[in-house]
Order: C-alpha cells, then sequence, then structure tokens
DNA sequence: CGGGGCATTGAAGAATGTCAATGCTTGTGG
DNA sequence: CCACAAGCATTGACATTCTTCAATGCCCCG
C-alpha cells in the first residue's frame, strides 16, 4: 500500500474498525492502483484455477478478460458493499479478506461468513436484486469486479461457465448448511474447533500453510458467527491451548494436532 | 380428491390447510400411480406462479413442459434422494412436505430445512455431481422432477429462466442465511416463533391460512432444526400457548396473535 | 507514557440440556 | 371391539453449558 490515489470507493467509513489493532496487516502493493482500478486478466490470474472454470478456450477466456475488467481496493475496515445496494455485481477475493455481515431490524448484527482469496463473494445479492449483507474488508484488500448481468450473457454462450456459476452457488447452499449443522449441533469447544479446521483447509487450497495462520478477525466477530460470546470464544482457545491442541498467540494460531482438534 | 385426471396440482392432500389434527396423513389418491410416474404440465400446474418464471411465451411453456415430464410420488417416511446418490435433477415439491437432512460421519443427524409445495428441492447438490443430505417426505408427497442437464439446456436458451434458477438458488443462500442468523443469536423462545412465523408466511404464500395450519413434523424434526431438543421445543409451545399468543394442540397450531409472536 | 481496542480470566446467574415419569393417540392383533 | 404396544408430547427436577458482569493485562498508537 502506499498508492495514495483516490476512488477508494465505499471510502473510510465503516472505519469503527480501523484502529489497526495489532500489527500492520496491510500489504497490498500493487503497482498500478491509479483509481482503485486497474485491468484485470483472468487468464493470467495466479487464482485463476480456483475462482474459474478450468478448460476455456483462448476464445473464452478472453470473453472472460473483457467481462471481469475491473478490480477494487478495499481497505481495512471498509465495505464493498451494503445491504440494500443494487445488487450489479460479484465479486472474486483476489487479495486479503472479508467479513460479511448481516444486520436485524433491531440492530443486532451477526456475522455470516469470512471470505478469503480465491473466494466468491455476493452470490446473495441475485435472488433479490439487492445486497442483503454488508461486506466489510478485515484487511487491505483487493477483489475482481464481475457484473452479474454480463456473466449471465457469458453463461448463455459458455456452458463451462454456467455450469461454474451453479456450482459455486450451490456451493455457497452447502457451506451454510454446513455452518448451520455446527450451530445447531455443536458445543462451543467443538464449534472453535470445526472453524480452525474449515479456515487452515481454505488455506491449503490456496497454498498457504494449513498449520499456521493469522487470524484476521477478533474473538468477537469469530463468536458472532459461530454463535458464542467472545469471551467464551476466548476460553475456548484457551482450553484447546492447555490441551496441547493448537498454540495461540493472539491472532496467531497454530496448530498442532489437527486429528485431535477433529476429534473434540 | 377425486378428479381422475392427472395434474389436479395442489389438489387436496397437502391437506396440510385442512385441520385433519392428528388424522391420517396420507391422501394421495393419485389416478394414474402406476410407476409413480404421470405426465405433468408445467402451463398448467397451478403451483407455476410459485415455481417457475413468469411471462414465459407459449414456445418456452412447451419447452419446460417437456423438461419437467415426470413427477414422483414418495409415501411418508420414504425418501426421495439420499446423500451420495448421483445429482441429476431438481425437484419441485407438488403436494406435501418434505424435510431435508445431513448426517455427520459420526451418525448425528440435523435437518436442514422443510419445504412445502411450491417450493424447490435439490438444490444443493449442484455444486458436487451429488446429493448431500436425505430428503425424506413427511406425509404422502409428490414432486416434479427436473432434469437438471435439461434445464440447463433451457436456460441457455430462455434468458428468464437461467434469471429464474439463479434466483431460486441466490433464495435458498439467503433462505439459509436466516437460519444461521436465528441459530447464531436467538433464544430457544425466538427460535420457535420464528419457525412458526415462517412457515405461518410460507402457507400464506400458496393461499393456505397463515393463522391456522398442521405441522407436519415432529417436536424431535423441529428442534433439530432449530438447534434445541424436542423438550425445549415442546416447553416453548407451551410457554407460548400460557401467553396466549398461539394455540396448539399437538401438531394444529393456531397463531392468535402474529405482532406479539414476532416481538417474542 | 497514557489511551483504546482486544484478549484473558474469574465468579455468579440464566438458559438449555438431561433424565425420568406420565399420558395421549394411533395402529395392530386377538 | 377391545387391549396393548409404540411413538410422540408434556412436564418436573436436576445438571451442565454458556452468558453476563467485572477486573486486569497486553500491545500498538498518538
Amino acid at each position: 500500500m502506499t498508492s495514495a490515489t483516490a476512488c477508494a470507493p465505499t471510502a473510510s467509513t465503516s472505519s469503527t474498525a480501523m484502529p489497526l489493532a495489532y500489527r500492520p496487516q496491510s500489504t497490498i502493493t500493487e503497482s498500478p492502483p491509479p483509481g482503485t482500478r486497474a485491468v484485470t486478466n483472468c487468464s493470467a490470474c495466479s487464482l485463476h484455477p480456483i475462482c474459474m472454470p478450468p478448460h476455456l478456450s483462448t476464445t473464452e477466456l478472453a470473453r472472460l478478460d473483457a467481462i471481469v475488467c475491473s478490480t477494487r481496493i478495499v481497505r481495512r475496515g471498509e465495505t464493498l458493499y451494503r445491504a440494500g445496494d443494487k445488487f450489479k455485481s460479484i465479486y472474486a477475493v483476489r487479495v486479503g479478506c472479508f467479513k460479511t455481515v448481516i444486520t436485524h431490524r433491531d440492530g443486532h448484527e451477526q456475522v455470516t461468513g469470512f471470505h478469503i482469496a480465491g473466494e466468491p463473494l455476493g452470490l446473495d445479492g441475485v435472488c433479490s436484486d439487492e445486497q442483503n449483507c454488508d461486506a466489510i474488508a478485515l484487511e487491505d484488500s483487493k477483489v475482481c469486479v464481475i457484473p452479474f448481468d454480463l456473466l449471465e450473457d457469458l453463461c448463455h454462450d459458455v456452458k463451462a461457465m454456467q455450469q461454474h456459476v451453479h456450482r459455486m452457488m450451490s456451493g455457497e447452499i452447502v457451506r451454510e448448511s454446513g455452518l448451520m449443522m455446527m450451530l445447531g449441533t455443536m458445543t462451543a469447544q467443538q464449534r472453535v474447533a470445526a472453524f480452525l479446521l474449515n479456515l487452515s483447509k481454505r488455506m491449503k487450497t490456496r497454498g498457504y500453510s494449513s498449520a499456521e495462520f493469522n487470524l484476521r478477525m477478533t474473538r468477537e466477530e469469530i463468536g458472532s458467527y459461530l454463535g458464542l460470546k467472545l469471551e467464551t470464544v476466548s476460553r475456548m482457545f484457551s482450553k484447546l491451548q492447555q490441551a496441547g491442541v493448537i498454540d495461540t498467540n493472539g491472532k496467531q494460531v497454530h496448530i498442532l494436532d489437527s486429528e485431535k482438534l477433529a476429534g473434540v
């Protein structure tokens, strides 16, 4: 980071998170972030195998590149979109990490998901023509913007693309089913363990260490996601540490024994 | 029912609306249930506005009819599909009611949803090419079978259809988000209240009374769905009744004051 | 070096789960 | 047609888990 350039859309806003608690977690050192817009290139993107269908022809890839023509930088604490925003695009996280938050009428908030690099974002907006949650960056992040109407057009012409979109959406459904299972049947300790294992698996998928990583979210955000109070989350971390299953120091997590963790 | 002519859509069955409290819950007296197969007809189906996109041309409707060419009768307690089954089709509940159940490796089960007439079923299978839950009829039911590959073909030619499929899937995502919110933030009483209100709303959508209906599921199934024990569910029913908000007798439910119910 | 956000930990209280007994409804078989 | 078994619902007493309230410490930042 550094890039002065304006255009940081959603701008500051949801500042709240800004304080930069522990350590600087930013790192986006984009070369051309002239207007938070930059030419993208799915065909050359290293996340390509993760977020797009395989086996596209050169022509098809070119069309894809034409659609996914912009990226957007979202600074820590800023929102990518808010509930109620007109739904136009879905996003692919390219760098960084987001949380999605639903706000009840009564002001009550709940984190519904964390999204790391390579994962889609905004699929829940398709059904209602408007976003129904806020997407907030947990660290300086970058997303690819995918106009959904254009994507639908591409789906029309490229069957593999259509299938991929269907799979992404269905995948969201399954992901949420898993979370529901967790919320509905697991104890606090099991939830925290499952959360760590899930994150670990996803980190691994994109080439990071599955045993050691940094949490980008607070205990409170984890708690909100897991249906627990932050104190409970903290206690479970401590308990797992005492049991020698993990080693934690604040946001730094080291999984020492993933089997035991899974068997909690 | 009597109408020999198949296709008497919502027909008697989905008795739901009819008190029939305890009473026999079977009733599908299909004329031609020779092989659990029968000719369907989306264009003539009364659920059409609910489960298919509006404004289709005659030609398009004909194509749809050609795809949704069969129905299947599923008796109470039987499964429509099981986790692990090859994913081929999605379904639309035409008559009756289903629950979907995920089974943990440890044998632990959780109900992930209830599906009544007019609602889609099986969308979560799209992502993995296999079903990842069991769908079990809670009463004698009938579904329309929609081969997904054919549907994708139709989506290719009919934009309205493609959008509809996307909306259905996204709708599933949103539905589950709501459930997660419930599981993550609500008390037992609030969950039961929200459950009843949600069901009430869905009943209303398809023309049944929103104030009075029969539950097709047991307290245990409700509990599994809500992340509660059956005893707790039962207690909450009793509590809401004492508060004069609902009137229940076993599976028969009468919502006396939906505002109070929402404000619990 | 003082403040703020975040994390950890303890003690007490509330909500939910567990265990157990009872009754009602339905279905079955004599 | 009645008796009985099985499944479901209700209710009470007690145990456990999680939350609430509160105090303290840590770490970065201005």
